[in-house]
RNA sequence: GCGGCUCUGGUGAAGUGGUUAACACGUCGGAUUGUGGCUCCGAUAUGCGUGGGUUCGAUUCCCACGAGUCGCCCCA
């Protein structure tokens, strides 16, 4: 138990590690390409911020949230989603003061107590933009296009871009009446779940597994017959746009998001191969958000990528980088006088910028060899009593096992690249 | 939260109601005493997810729990 890290959390191992840092560092470009600032906000905050923001009501808020009550007596909840805070963040600092338009992105975990399997961890890591302040339909067309642009770009094929339109407070309400009517006749054949969705959520009937295959589905009232002028007009922009953009999308009219401040647009991209988990980014409009957590009306795009499946579908596909290359030199010192004369070699070449270690277990020098062989240093730096005596170190080059003795102040300019 | 499957050393695994719990990789040590990657030799699970039960006896049978995995659900 105690040597057990908790359910659904893991360890990024040093050979993880690197994979890590590789696709961050690809992250921070990207979004500096598009214009897009990081933010860090706290892995917690006010219970509050999420049930607001989120929606009561939704499977997020309502039983997949980290919440306890702090000793100050305050109701606090570990991130589900970032969203939220990025929102109350940008409120609580006023950062829409000097520009119209703010344009975020961040990179953290979020905690969700779901039922963990591959592609969903309880600490898991997303990284998403957020673009704040601007309805142009552009804008939704530049935050898909960073999603997907990044995801091609990371070599991954089998990606499906879904759209959808989910409509706004003028028009969403219609289509939902028009749902509910419709569902209310099929409701002998609808699953239980859904029966519970007819009152509390009927949008969601329609990305239903197994509702969805039925024959009625077919019938059922399309988004695009309620949809109001404006609303109309943005998606047909969006499209407009990503077309132009050569980007190859399918309108998913059964695409609804689980989050409640969504409103018109909705995308969502897949990586099958993932199997179950297989949405790898997500994210649409949300103009009605920052009112609702205390803000003036201002219109918001964004999305949010997993950045586990993300690794998921790279290795998969074999597209992570080598390991990176490994230490310089490595010392082989033999003998007490030697270990002390190597161990100042080794801080001395550290401090000129040359990466260095070497094995402090007193072995043999042919365990030391074989040490700095598997360790991939590119040199051994052998010391033994006759090097210690005449100021000078051997060093064998590993990969031709050529060697050379050279006096000691040679050495640095010997090993460098 | 629901259902299926799985659980043997650092890793991949074989195996049985009573065995010294195979084999391979890895790791460590050695092959005449200052040198690696090849080869050879040796060492490396009083232990078979955890806790109960059945039994003369359980790693092998049963139950519970836990973890992993796949699907549902949810979502990134």
């Amino acid at each position: 138990m105690l040597t057990n890290a908790p359910r659904g959390t893991k360890d990024i191992l040093p050979s993880q590690a690197s994979n890590w840092q590789w696709l961050e560092n690809k992250i921070r470009k990207l979004c500096r390409l598009y214009g897009y600032e990081e933010i860090r906000t706290p892995t917690f905050e006010h219970t509050e911020l999420f049930q607001r923001g989120i929606g009561e009501g939704t499977d997020v808020v309502d039983k997949e949230m980290y919440t306890f009550t702090d000793r100050g007596d305050r109701s606090i909840t570990l991130r589900p989603e970032n969203t939220a805070s990025v929102v109350r963040a940008y409120l609580q600092n006023k950062l829409y003061a000097n520009t119209g338009l703010v344009k975020l992105f961040y990179i953290g975990s979020m905690f969700r107590y779901d039922r963990p399997q591959a592609g969903r961890l309880r600490e898991f890591h997303q990284f998403g933009v957020e673009a704040l302040g601007e309805k142009n339909p552009a804008v939704d067309a530049e935050i898909i296009l960073l999603a997907w642009d990044f995801l091609k770009g990371l070599g991954l094929d089998d990606l499906k871009l879904k759209i959808n339109t989910v409509g706004c407070p003028a028009c969403r309400p219609i289509f939902r009446r028009k749902l509910t009517e419709y569902f209310t006749e099929e409701a002998d054949e609808l699953c239980g779940d859904c029966r519970r969705r007819l009152e509390k959520n009927p949008l969601r009937i329609l990305d239903c597994k197994i509702d969805g295959l039925k024959d009625f589905m077919d019938d059922a009232p399309k988004i695009e017959t309620c949809l109001c002028d404006e609303c109309r007009e943005h998606f047909n922009d969006v499209k407009k746009f990503l077309t132009a953009a050569g980007v190859d999308f399918v309108i998913d009219n059964r695409l609804v998001r689980g989050l409640d401040y969504y409103t018109k647009t909705a995308f969502e991209i897949q990586y099958a191969p993932l199997g179950a988990q297989s949405a790898v980014a997500g994210g649409g409009r949300y103009d009605g958000l920052i009112r609702e957590i205390g803000g003036t009306d201002t219109p918001a795009v964004g999305f949010a990528a997993g950045l586990e499946r993300i690794l998921l579908a790279l290795e998969l596909q074999g597209l992570l980088p080598a390991q990176d290359k490994k230490i310089t030199a490595f010392m082989v010192a033999s003998g007490s006088e030697a270990e002390t004369y190597a161990f100042n070699l080794l801080t001395d070449l550290r401090r000129k910028n040359i990466s260095a270690t070497m094995d402090f277990g007193k072995k043999s020098m042919k365990a030391q060899m074989k040490s700095a062989a598997k360790s991939g240093a590119k040199f051994a730096l052998i010391i033994g009593d006759d090097e210690v005596a005449t100021s000078t170190v051997t060093i064998k080059n590993l990969e031709t096992a050529a060697q050379e003795k050279v006096p000691v102040a040679e050495v640095p300019d010997k090993v460098r690249d």
